[in-house]
DNA sequence: CTGCATCCCGTGAGATACTG
DNA sequence: CAGTATCTCACGGGATGCAG
């Protein structure tokens, strides 16, 4: 059958759509990395491995769950190593990998951007408020 | 007063780290363009302006709700211009800013380390689910 | 010390219907 | 053509309590 109604037909693209937006390496990358806590993990275990609970202080305000569950993505994803050392309490360290770790640049094009820039989208929010307030 | 417990203590830790992250610009920076439809609008306007209904064709499954959203988003931040053209029908053009220009370098990067490396992170997590089921 | 399980709630995204 | 308005629902994320 090859009559569609339009409706159908634009179902069809956007099902297609999806999934090549679901498969896409850079929404994925995009994604993982857009994650509330792994920026600022990266960050915290870019100066060497680091055990749980270091981890927990330096990122005051995470909770356990969101820490461990932030962890196991990463280390499910290749880019940070758990190391369990059996002892009488457990410690357990987690460190960068060469993968992690090549995501450092990546990142620091990002803060420079930020750092260069997000003043003026700061600038331009304020003047879009106030034009809207004026209405 | 000078003594606190050790909780109150930690709280107050927390809630300066909190602060601190909603000051971030790499933090806000991230947020802004990690949303699920920033992407694709920053690559469909990168070559020339494109009006409402082009856009929504071109991001085949975008609902409108989220079109108009993302793209008031943008042009709050500065990032994309919106023109209205008195007619009738309205004519309405969105289009990058310099601002929002300066964006692509950024995002070529990420799509760059994407290509080359989601590939050997998709095979990490192959690898991490395999030992997973063979618990 | 390092984590998993559970409950609870707010936000965000989609579907649908209506307007200048 | 280019939106706005409303409803609903799923998911993410925090808090809390328990366990190896």
């Amino acid at each position: 059958m090859a009559t569609r109604t339009a409706a159908e037909r634009r179902a069809e693209t956007a099902a297609a759509y999806d999934a090549f937006l679901a498969a896409c390496p850079t929404r994925q990358l995009l994604d993982r990395i857009a994650d509330k806590w792994v920026g600022l993990l990266l960050v915290a275990l870019a100066d060497g491995p680091c055990r749980y609970s270091e981890l927990a202080r330096r990122l005051a305000s995470v909770s356990q769950k969101m820490l461990t569950q932030t962890l196991r993505r990463l280390e499910r994803d290749g880019l940070v190593v758990r190391t369990v050392t059996p002892a009488v309490p457990v410690r357990v360290e987690y460190a960068l990998t060469p993968l992690g770790q090549g995501l450092r640049p990546i990142m620091q094009a990002i803060k420079g951007w930020a750092e260069a820039n997000m003043d003026e989208v700061v600038a331009a929010r304020a003047a879009y408020d106030r034009r809207a307030a004026a209405s």
